[in-house]
DNA sequence: TTACACACTTGATCCAAATCAAGTTTACTT
DNA sequence: AAGTAAACTTGATTTGGATCAAGTGTGTAA
């Protein structure tokens, strides 16, 4: 695949957030982001950092985890093409507790905290962008938070695989975006959990395994049927 | 105890999103705000419903329980004054996922989406102050989801008890704010194992159980260290 | 004060999934 | 194409916590 280069311009127009802005005001936005790409592997931020920009991916991936007290640690975001991260660095100055990895080459717009005040009283309505993702976020957030404590390994599995598959077309091989072993920690299990599991779905013939981490659904309806 | 009645000025003035405005604008607020007590044990909002309004408690305590694909339920959030639900709703129409109940009466004051965008509009900054709030229950949501995936049942009643706690005296009785089986319920747990693991944390000597619902934490430090 | 309904506790059993331990593929490097 | 390290699979075993089943408190209403 060869790596797309975008100009500013172009790399702002992309982040939903700045959806409802004008051209003037998002002339106004490019004067003020900062733009990095980083390799694969390479790390965003890292917990502990002060945190005091919006960090937006503009093309690429990125993985977010989160440090619990205990030292393990959760898949918290997959950041995709549009996705922000660091909001709450926009009012207050707070320490991170997650940090984040490129997972392919990844083009990075960032805002300085300043930046965005003085940015935020010329443009209020970029809030309402800002509070639409938020909104959308919060309801990801519950949904988590919720299937963790009421399904079974089965049913996040399940459920996480009709989401994923979602952006292919129906009923066709395709490759998981995370390894085993991510997917085991996005889900709060383990890989060899994974594996017996997606046995299991293809033993009941909802899904075919394919080679290397390929699969296709082939029954999303009793999939999502699963607890 | 004696309930206790608040005129609409007072009210809005304990919500912390309304922080932020002048005296002009609370009286704008005031002229859209809706306000209604509910008994013990009422129904604020029920899944299934159209969303159509932000509901903000103005004094008492409420609980949400968010309703899982299988009907499982799980106890997202406690609300006291100040708290509000429903931030989805005003921005798009959608269909709760979640309900809400009084536990004690409580005084709500809500606003239509139509009357909170035309209020935003006049009042822009109204948005720093969800903005914010957002944030907050990011992290929050952020935090539940990773202690679910990453700890055990008496890691995370560990943690629930010392963050109750912490609204007393330090080394006092003081009584749960939820029953056992909530607790429960919250933590994705049963109350049999709640009940198991406060022996334990008794017979450690991290805590002593009084009469009722009353506990009184002796080492917090202990108790924050377990997984 | 008694009675009745709940909340809570305690014990016995069961089960889903973690852990531990080899193998086997896959994919990358030279 | 061969060599190697990592990812994955499969099997055996263990275990934390759920579930089931009686109890014992506790608070409330007559």
């Amino acid at each position: 695949m060869r790596e797309q280069k975008l100009g500013t311009h172009d790399c702002i127009q992309l982040v939903p957030i700045f959806k409802q802005l004008t051209t003037v005001e998002l002339q106004q936005v490019s004067a003020i982001v900062h733009e990095h790409v980083y390799e694969k592997g390479e790390t965003l931020f890292n917990a502990g950092d002060e945190a005091n920009q919006l960090t937006i991916i503009a093309a690429g991936q990125a993985k977010v985890y989160q440090l619990a007290a205990n030292g393990r640690e959760q898949l918290l975001y997959l950041l995709q093409s549009g996705d922000f991260d660091g909001e709450a660095a926009l009012f207050n100055p707070v320490t991170r507790t997650s940090y984040a990895e490129a997972l392919v080459p990844t083009q990075v717009c960032s805002i300085q905290r300043s930046d965005f005040q003085t940015l935020l009283a010329r443009a209020p309505q970029l809030a309402l962008g800002i509070l639409n993702e938020f909104g959308k976020r919060i309801s990801q957030l519950e949904g988590k938070a919720t299937s963790v404590t009421t399904s079974s390994i089965g049913g996040r599995l399940a459920d996480y695989l009709v989401e994923t598959a979602a952006s292919f077309p129906a009923q066709t091989m395709f490759t998981l975006p995370l390894q085993k072993k991510e997917i085991a920690v996005y889900l709060g299990t383990t890989p060899e959990t994974i594996s017996r599991k997606l046995n299991e779905f293809q033993t009941a013939g909802w899904l075919k395994k394919g080679h290397g981490n390929q699969i296709a659904i082939l029954d999303a309806d009793q999939l999502a049927l699963q607890d």
